[in-house]
DNA sequence: ACTTTACCTCAAGTAAGCTTGAGGTAGTAG
DNA sequence: CTACTACCTCAAGCTTACTTGAGGTAAAGT
């Protein structure tokens, strides 16, 4: 185990990715890489961390887009450092508690409501909780919801 | 509007879908439709109660599949009953019990596994939700986890 | 009767998130 | 030096959940 650059093997190993991830995911420009003389990719051990949190976001329904989107508020000269890291996860925590909150009131709302008549497009409380998250949050632009 | 038979516009009309959607719907052995002399589509009024509850069914983030198979425990024999619909619900009130907790831990882990040095396949609880929970929960075997 | 709108089928297209395959080069073990 | 494995690029394929379009028929409005 070297301790200064990775190959993309070593490296989907070390992730539990496959190598193709690994190219889709820098394709997207989700991670990035240098080269060696030939040709082959050679990677920084903080694309460690950055794949695990890809993976880490996407388990909480965060599509690569957006996680794209909050990578790219880590600083671009330097590796990023813990503070960094969780800045990051602050903001999801903040999408993590509007999501949470949004099944909670599913849940609440869907055993008086699939059972009962109420099938209306304009009155029924599921049809209608998006708009009323919408109307009550402020922040938390990065989460969508399903 | 009438009390018997909806054609496949008047349904999207009332359910907020496109025409289109119910094609495939009904294709995917979701719903499903009589025809008339001029071979159009002509619905029951339950029909409506069944894409309220698909897509409810997918707001909580379940796939069409496990829609399916939900439904195809509904009897085919009569129009369901409210009670029907209400043993769906209590169903999927328990997946999204579990989908909520699985959330809210993922949750009270994050903000420690992010930021920390914790990248370990083997021993990060974020990696290991996953396992954690099949090894604790029995049933709720529809809800598929991001 | 005529026109417009709704409907029909079937094929193909779309977006996300990857995976697979072909054809060829680089690095490494013996 | 020779295998063999890892890596490279680019294109195409896969799944889910639909949408769009073409070419044609039915129903409804006037």
């Amino acid at each position: 185990m070297q301790s200064k650059e990775w190959s993309v093997g070593q490296v989907a190993k070390r992730c539990g990715v496959k190598v193709s991830t690994l190219h889709f995911y820098e394709q997207k420009g989700l991670i990035h890489t240098s080269r060696n003389g030939g040709n082959q990719r050679r990677y920084k051990p903080d694309v460690l961390r950055r794949v695990a949190v890809i993976k880490a976001a996407q388990k909480m329904g965060i599509d690569l887009q957006s996680i794209k989107a909050a990578l790219a508020t880590l600083p671009n000269n330097r590796t990023p450092t813990t503070q960094d890291w969780q800045r990051l996860s602050a903001q999801w925590n903040t999408d993590l508690n509007a999501r949470i909150e949004y099944l909670t009131r599913f849940r609440d709302s869907m055993a008086g409501c699939i059972g009962c008549g109420c099938l209306s497009m304009t009155h029924c409380p599921i049809y209608n909780l998006d708009d009323k998250l919408a109307a009550e949050d402020s922040g938390a632009v990065i989460l969508n919801r399903k």
